[in-house]
DNA sequence: AGAACGATTGAATATATATTCAATTGTATA
DNA sequence: TATACAATTGAATATATATTCAATCGTTCT
């Protein structure tokens, strides 16, 4: 048995076990979209962004102060919250406005809140 | 004002909005818990996991066999799962069969692959 | 055009998490 | 009780992510 060498020195395979979840595993692809997903939920910093965008619309500079991070750090995560579409920006000037582009931000954070309220 | 020399260069701080969104922030706390909660999910080895003793329970080797992992790491990630309350044990002889100890879990995957379906 | 400033970028560094490896534990059985 | 085996553990390593730092970009104002 091919995996069995390669990933366990076990004889005590289930193989009526294995083959039923196999058939009802998810397939890489929804994994990966899925941990990539719930990564964004799973920094401070990014929590504190969305959460704080999904009050008003905020420039750089003032998340910066509102997380006590420095400008370039909040802009790096912005980055990636664009890249995940979950906040849009306007350019205003010399400032840029960032706003919430996904209402789901809200919802799965309360609903990350409401799974660990016991722990708070 | 000392939060704008520490973390930030601009003259451009809206004081209001700062104000309005500071009085509606996430405690830390509640942050650290969600964070730590979604980091659970951001990992492809705990998703197959969970998802996979949501179908059934499944010994340490065979959850090794299906993951293709080594004991070891499944075992290691057994045990943040076990912390965070989302599976439980049972010793049978040799054996150490896991299963799911949350139903939560299965929703919080589910609601993930919605929320990133376009993307798969 | 040049200076000032808000924001962004890329590379370097720091930090957190996952995996590996070797040793050990608990259970069964010979 | 000695051996085999499933599982766990802790430390070392590998890997992924966040933050820092210096340089640059885009806009405004003079």
């Amino acid at each position: 048995m091919v995996a069995r060498i390669e990933t366990c020195d076990c004889n005590s395979i289930h193989q009526d076990v294995i083959d039923t979840v196999k058939d009802h595993m998810l397939s890489d692809k929804k994994i990966e979209a899925l941990t990539d997903f719930y990564k964004i939920f799973s920094d401070n910093t990014k929590i504190k962004i969305l959460w704080a965008l999904d009050i008003h619309e905020i420039c750089v500079c003032d998340l910066a102060v509102l997380t006590n991070m420095t400008k370039s750090a909040i802009s790096h995560q912005l980055r990636a919250l664009k890249e995940a579409n979950l906040v849009k920006y306007r350019r205003d000037g010399k400032n840029v406005y960032y706003s919430i582009s996904d209402t789901c931000a809200r919802q799965i954070i309360e609903n990350g809140i409401l799974h660990t309220i016991n722990k708070v």
